[in-house]
DNA sequence: ATGGCATTATGCTAATGA
């Protein structure tokens, strides 16, 4: 089975992109990310007749999650328990014995911005999260977009990018602390490098065509799962496409 | 250092993204 991840940009714009690259998986749990939709205008049917079933946390403008998977999602949760966040950025739900989690992480904006700090404080809730959905699952899946690339290679031009926004140490060491707190690790890492790494390039000055990208979105595995990977991989087809995402959809093979 | 492009909305300018 796979696991995948990918950041839409608007689920009303990419509808189309989404069911021609859903066509092309087999037996998987998505996680969607940036839906900017509230939840009555979900296409629930347009899925449902192509096979996936769907349940989200959808937000207008701004943010909304859900998950997709050919199986039924039971135990749904929405949001972070107790944690007061009117941005809709996480959903979780079970398929046969996995959990998954799609997130979508706070952008921050610029290092030491008031949004900056949101997105260090919402890692410490999430981290906390994580950790107690460890416990309760111990095949555990976290996919998303974590807006921090984790590593300077993870940037296509790592001393422009070092203490930026995405790749400042304290960003950095939030992801790692949430991932070593859930005792989660990164599936890119259980495979031999690939060639294409990133998953998010800008829109502007032609980040695509000349791959000036980012990894920021990420598939993190508890030590059951982790054991069964078999590949990583970016889907480059979506983002050439027209009116693309600025992110590519992230799959990982499960044996 | 800035903007570059795309999406959305108490819309034709401003906020946000990464």
């Amino acid at each position: 089975m796979q696991l995948a991840t990918w950041n839409l940009n608007s689920l009303r714009v990419r509808l189309p992109h989404l069911l021609d690259w859903l066509a092309e998986q087999s037996d998987s749990v998505v996680g969607l990310q940036e839906l900017k939709m509230a939840d009555e205008e979900f296409p629930f049917e347009a899925l449902r007749d192509a096979g996936w079933q769907a349940v989200t946390n959808g937000q207008k403008t701004y943010n909304g999650v859900a998950l997709l998977a050919r199986r039924p999602l039971e135990d749904v949760q929405r949001d972070i328990p107790g944690f007061d966040d009117p941005q809709k950025r996480v959903i979780a739900g079970t398929v046969d014995d996995l959990r998954v989690v799609s997130v979508y992480v706070p952008n921050g904006q610029s290092v030491d911005s008031q949004k900056y700090h949101y997105k260090l404080d919402w890692l410490q809730r999430f981290a906390a999260y994580l950790a107690e959905e460890a416990e309760r699952h111990p095949r555990l899946a976290v996919v998303g977009d974590f807006n921090v690339a984790p590593l300077p290679e993870d940037t296509h031009d790592p001393e422009a990018w070092e203490g930026h926004i995405l790749c400042s140490g304290p960003e950095r060491e939030a992801l790692r602390g949430a991932m070593e707190a859930a005792g989660l690790s990164d599936a890119f890492e259980r495979v031999p490098t690939p060639e294409q790494r990133y998953t998010w390039w800008d829109y502007r000055a032609a980040g695509f065509r000349r791959n000036l990208g980012l990894r920021i979105d990420h598939v993190l595995l508890s030590a059951p799962l982790s054991e069964r990977v078999e590949s990583w991989r970016v889907d480059l087809e979506p983002r050439r496409l027209e009116r693309p995402s600025d992110h590519a959809p992230v799959a990982v093979t499960l044996a």
